[in-house]
Formats: structure tokens, sequence, C-alpha cells
DNA sequence: TGTACATCAGTGAACGCGCGTTCACTGATGTAC
DNA sequence: TGTACATCAGTGAACGCGCGTTCACTGATGTAC
């Protein structure tokens, strides 16, 4: 009986598993807002009312997809950085941002979905913060790792900046508590900056903004991804420069 | 007769506009795919096909409603590089970015329209590339002019970073042929990079991602403004830091 | 200044479509004795 | 192993709603003589 439960169990989550992947397909042809039960319901053959032995309304489908999208981001993500030496974290920070880019290149719905703009009329429960919080893990993890082992250049560059201003050395002392426990509060705020450069690229790329502007941004971003870890105060990567082409593969297939 | 066919060319312009000004309210509630021209006759008190006297489709509408967008931000970002000392280049710089923060802030669905994930099914016809430029030229013309009259540091900082890649050297000449006159290719590289942190903050900001991990943006992005201008070879803001507080006023009211 | 005509703004009904969600239902699958 | 009952998946009809766009039309505003 165990069996017999396990199967039915089985066949609800392949079904589960299905809706899903048809609501991912058409989010790209019709974006979060146009996101159809129905349409869905219509691709798999079954009726519309169907989809509620599944998922109790829209906004727990959007859950589910914005959830899924979180946590294969951060899958992704945390295997690249697994993938490097521990110490080299020059390597770290470009392995981890190619990473993104690769993911977002490859699922640019999903990316837009939890980084473009707001779904008009949704708001993501607790359950989205967990999952969202993994990439940016990540990302902290290589500075609070390198700063614990004295690896980071700490002190501005260049010399010629004022410090921090109170408001902000305030706020990255607050940082520092809850994500960054023993970094300079300088590297902080930039690894802030950093974060947010990052994905500020990969959103202008993928929403089109530097269409007409750069011709092929692959080497600019890994160019901008040395900058910004050398900024932050990371060591150079030590196996060459992240713009000497992919040592580590990411999927950049699958975008038309 | 002109006095007459102006009025009437008043009257025109003025409900075009009243159309546009209850789209841009019912955005903000809606989004870009839950615009509704049904739903915004009826807030006018007209004929539902009323509206196809004054655009013909509801993706002209949309289109109108970018253009305008753009040229407000552009406006915004041009008013704000005009009010300060010419040659203080790190002001100007300061300044504009700031003026697209207020701006943003101010017009969270507008600037959600044009920076954030693209319309699903709408494709922006050629009307929308001028208009879309001029934030970027203000931009890059402080970067220009500084260059130009010798004010930028060049050379890379920290000096151990290696020399640009030849595939970035190359963009960085193409791209200084069409938008960077005369600026070495460091620096125009670098002007890319601050473009896009700028608007990645921004959005960052706006999109929620900052919630939970920022408490007080404006200083952070203050002091990101003034690491980025730095970055590029800025000479820092004359009168005092950014942080200081915002000397230069800028619409900030109207964000629930 | 006055009349005849053309242009344009705005109406209301209709076409054909899609949507999320509810509800009473039929069968099949699982459970307990 | 066999029967009686409970659980669950999936159906089909319906509710009440909204949408973009077209079309023939009525009047008002503008133009030409």
């Amino acid at each position: 009986m165990p069996a017999s439960t396990g199967l039915r169990a089985r066949v609800r989550a392949e079904l589960t598993a299905e809706i899903k992947d048809e609501a991912r397909r058409q989010l790209a042809e019709s974006g979060a807002s146009g996101l159809s039960l129905r349409a869905i319901t219509r691709a798999l053959g079954m009726a519309s009312s169907g989809i509620y032995r599944y998922f109790p309304s829209r906004d727990d489908l959007l859950t589910a997809l914005i959830v899924d999208a979180y946590d294969s981001l951060g899958t992704v993500a945390e295997e690249a950085d697994a993938r490097c030496t521990r110490d080299d974290f020059g390597s770290r920070w470009a392995a981890v941002g190619r990473a993104i880019r690769g993911w977002a290149r490859s699922h640019p719905q999903e990316y837009a979905l939890v980084y473009g703009s707001p779904v008009p009329g949704y708001r993501a429960p607790q359950d989205t913060i967990g999952p969202a919080s993994r990439v940016t893990s990540v990302l902290a993890g290589i500075v609070n790792e390198a700063s614990r082992e004295g690896a980071l250049r700490v002190g501005l560059t260049p010399p010629g900046l004022p410090p921090l201003p109170a408001h902000v050395a305030a706020e990255a002392r607050r940082l520092a508590e809850v994500a960054f426990p023993g970094t300079p509060d300088e590297t902080v705020i930039r690894a802030i900056e950093a974060w947010t450069q990052l994905f500020g690229m990969v959103s202008f790329e993928l929403f089109g903004h530097l269409e007409g502007v750069i011709t092929d941004p692959a080497p600019i971003f890994d160019r901008a991804l040395l900058e910004m870890g050398t900024h932050v105060g990371l060591p150079a990567p030590r196996t060459g420069t992240p713009s000497s082409g992919p040592a580590i593969p990411f999927p950049e297939s699958g975008v038309g």
C-alpha cells in the first residue's frame, strides 16, 4: 500500500511539473500578467477546472514559478562556486557572475519574472524570501570567506576618495551584522554596489538596452566582473583573466 | 479661421493628454499588459470606441507612453545637468544620477514600463529610439566633455588590473567613434559599467530587491554615484560630497 | 454676413473572443476489515 | 483474498466578467464662396 500511495503521489508530482513547464513556456510568450490557467489546461488537454486540484489559484501557480526560478538560479550559482578552488576568490566571483548571466540568458522569462517589473496586483508571500536569498548568499559568502582568510585588499582605492559618510557607515555596520560578519565597512558597501551592478548589466542585456550600444556583451560583462571584484577588494582570478573564455561551461543555448 | 482651427486642435491636444494621463494612472495599478482602452474611456466618461479618434490601437497608445516616459526622464536629466557648473564634472555626474533616481521614484510605473521587463507581444517602433537615448547622451556628454578638457584621470586603478582584452578594446574603440570621441578605451568601458550600475541600483530599489537588505537606499546610492564617477575617472564633486543632502531638489513625492 | 458643404468628434450596438473560479458530478484508485 | 467504504482526480457546464476593434450613425465645428 505504500507503493500504491507512492504511485498516486508520483503521478501527481509529474502532472504538477508538467503544469509548471507549460506555464513557463507561456510565460515567454505572454509574460507573467498574461499567464492563463485556461491556456495551460488547454495545452495539456485537460478540463480548465482540473488545474485547481494542483494549484488553488493563479497566484499560487505564480508563486511556485517564482520559487522555482529563484531555486534554479540559486542552484546554478552554488554549483558554479563549488567548482572553483576554495581560496581562489577572484575566480569564484567571476564564475558565479557568469553563471548568473548564463542562467538569465537561458531562462529569460523566469529572469524577467523575478528581476523585472513587479507583477501588478501580485504580492510575493513569505515563501519566496528563502529561495530568493540563495544567490545573494553565494556572492556574499565569497566576500566573507575572503575577508575571514585575510585575502581581501582593504582600504579605499583610489586613495583620494573621502571616507564613508556616517549614514552609509551605519548601514554597512548593520549589514555586516546580518550578512557580512567581520567585513570592513567599505567592503560591505562595495559588495552591495557590485551586486547591483552585476544584475544591472544582466537586466540591461536581457531587456534590450544594450542593443545598438554593445555588439557582444560577453567580453564586456567579463571585464566588468573583473573590475567589480577588484573594486570590492578580491584578488585577481588565479588562472587567467575571466575574459579568456568560459573555462566553466554554463548553458547559453535556448536563447532565440 | 486659423483661430477656430487652433481651438479644435487645442481641444484635441487636451483630450489626448487626458487619455495619456489616465493611462499612466492605470499603468500603476495594472501594469503595461493590463492597460485597458475600455477602462480608460470609462474613467473619462466617453464611449469605448471614442478613443480610436486619438490612438489607432492599443500599441500606439503604449508607444506614446513609452516615448513620453523617455522624454520626461531625458528632460529631467538634461535640466539637472544644466543646473551645474560646466566644468564641475563630478557634481554633474552626481546630479544627473540623482535626478534619474528621483524621476524613477516619482514615476515608478513609467520607469517599469521602459526599464522593466519588456511588454510581451509589443515591439517598440523606431520612434522610441531618439527619446530613449537622451538620458544616455547626458551621461556620455559629461564624460566626453571631461575628456576633451583634460579633466579626466586616465589609467587603470588599482594599478594591478590587467589591460583591456582585445575584444573589449575593440568594442571600446567602436563605441568611442559613435558616442565617446577622443575618450580612452578604459574610460569608455568604465562609463558603460557605471551606466549599467546606475540603472541597476535604481531598478533594484524600485523592484523591491533592496527590501530587507538596505534600510535607506538614498545615502548608499549617493556613495555609489561618487565611487562610480571616480571609477570612470571624473574628478570629485567640487562642493562637498553628493551625500551631504540634495542641494538640487528633485521630486521624491508621489511614492506610496 | 449668410448659406451649402465637408470634415471631424463622439456614440452605441455588436462581433468574437478570453478569463478565473465554482459546483455537482462520475469513476478510478486506495484503505480497512 | 474479497468486499464496503472513503478519498481523490478529473469533467463539463455555468457564472459573471472584461477585452480590442469595427461600423453605421448623429451632430457639431470649421471652410469656401
